[in-house]
DNA sequence: AGTCAAAGGTCAAAGAAAGTCAAACAATTT
DNA sequence: AAATTGTTTGACTTTCTTTGACCTTTGACT
């Protein structure tokens, strides 16, 4: 553990301020950690994606800058997004999992539930033979997992 | 942050008066910011396009002027420009970004709205072979969407 | 009408960021 | 040990900004 990727990932994590957002020079950044400026690049890439809540924009030339944006999500947005998503279009295991984890971050699910959900969506778990049927296969069962859960959040509201 | 073009059009926005149009001299306005008198073009002409809402006029010689004018438009009055562009026609990436900018202003999406937008005509996800094709396929896009938002703002006259 | 000074306009070059990508290296898994 | 996956670096590209040299238009004054 510990390389001066995750070390940029926490020092970011710590500097989105009240509005889960964040301003930064990609330079100042990379020359503060003393590292080449397209690591910036790997560490936003890496770990500030979509799967995972953020947004990145950035502009070039002069006053250049970089903004992560956290964004804020709520139980039915994220399911919505599930459910919004095409299953021919897939899911990798890699971004299953990280929506999961927003899914945990949301108290969706437990961690343990998140656990089981996890296995049961490995490539492991899922005998076919091409990856492209790992994903589709991922997407329609996190479908089925996402429309349960969101009944479970609706009949809540009725009480 | 804070290049000098975005604190011009900064200044610009700010005196905007109440009929949202403003007389400026170039050369004052450059002098005042100690900038190149042609970086007051650069500004405006990346900054109060008509893809942004905006109309320039000016007039040379002594006396000369430049006015800025925010044009006063409605959901109905952007959406229509949108249904009456020729597809053949298109939008640029960075034009269409605008306009939906400018739909989220008047009420018409929300902002994540305007991400989901943004993101399905992006040069990105129109995996077209041309520049030109990738163009007109937002304009058609955008006419779809925009065709959907007038529906819905008609209806909600008739409750 | 002709001249000239006072605007504003255009464009290309230089500068300032950020983005991409592949190669080298490191860590992990099989 | 081999294969795979993840990290780090640097060379090259793209985009946006800033400046300055030169051009065009207009109004005022002979």
């Amino acid at each position: 553990m510990a390389n001066i990727s995750d070390i940029i990932e926490a020092f970011l994590l710590d500097n989105l301020g009240e509005d889960d957002s964040l301003n930064i020079s990609r330079n100042e950044l990379a020359s503060y950690f003393s590292v080449a400026p397209s690591q910036i690049n790997y560490v936003l890439s890496t770990r500030f994606t979509p799967s995972k809540g953020y947004v990145i924009e950035s502009h070039r030339g002069g006053g250049g800058f970089i903004t992560v944006i956290k964004l804020n999500e709520t139980p039915q947005s994220i399911l919505s997004e599930i459910l919004a998503h095409p299953i021919s279009q897939g899911y990798t295991q890699a971004v299953a999992n990280d929506i999961i984890e927003r899914l945990v971050d949301e108290m969706v699910f437990t961690e343990s539930e998140a656990r089981l959900i996890k296995s049961a969506i490995s490539d492991k778990a899922l005998i076919t033979p091409t990856i492209m049927q790992k994903n589709a296969l991922r997407a329609s069962i996190l479908k089925s997992v996402a429309s349960e859960a969101m009944k479970k959040i609706n009949l809540g509201k009725n009480i």
